[in-house]
DNA sequence: AGGATGATGAAG
DNA sequence: TTCATCATCCTA
């Protein structure tokens, strides 16, 4: 299965209380730290997997989030990781949704992203005015940080930025 | 349509 | 205790 990346948000070592690499490595965040190209996948509140790309070179510690992805290939496979009732807009709409949709988990903490199995590709190029930063979801940390990069309008982004107008009853 | 909640584990 | 979440169950 494949999917275009349509959202995501950075975590940086510096200054960014809400990363995982912020307090230094740990066996959890070993990875970060690392060379970049790699997997790093976390379980998160007991129940979930998020994945991220390392983006820098090693020891920087800076990864991406995967937040969301618009499918484009497998996508009964994927509905059959998700549950075949799971309608297409909610097959990948989270960070992680999108580990589930592509069958990750702690066993790809670590892998390259050229691997035969599961590796990142440079897709059509999205223009930059298409790109919208927002602050990012679920921290309570370094909140003022406009690291949540998605593209406008594309129904597949796990949720719509504050730009909604909320109509009156 | 939107808010509350429970599930459940790793790290400090 | 906190936490880079989600599905399900309410209320309206």
């Amino acid at each position: 299965m494949c999917g275009r990346i349509v959202e995501v948000e950075a975590y940086h070592q510096d200054r960014d209380r809400a990363s995982h690499s912020y307090d230094g490595p740990t066996q959890r965040n070993r990875v970060m730290f690392g060379p970049p190209g790699n997997l790093y996948v976390y379980f998160i509140y007991g129940i979930h997997f998020c994945m991220n790309v390392v983006s820098e070179p090693e020891s920087l510690s800076v990864a991406v989030l995967i937040r969301a992805l618009e499918p484009v290939t497998g996508i009964d496979t994927m509905r059959r990781l998700r549950g075949e009732r799971v309608p297409d807009r909610n097959l990948s709409n989270g960070p992680a949704r999108c580990c589930q949709a592509l069958a990750v988990n702690r066993e790809q903490d670590g892998t390259c992203l050229q691997g035969p199995d599961l590796y990142l590709e440079q897709g059509s190029p999205c223009p930059p005015d298409q790109v919208v930063a927002a602050t990012r979801i679920g921290i309570t940390k370094s909140v003022e940080l406009p690291w949540r990069f998605l593209i406008k309008d594309n129904p597949h982004v796990s949720r719509k930025t504050a730009t909604a107008v909320k109509r009156r009853g």
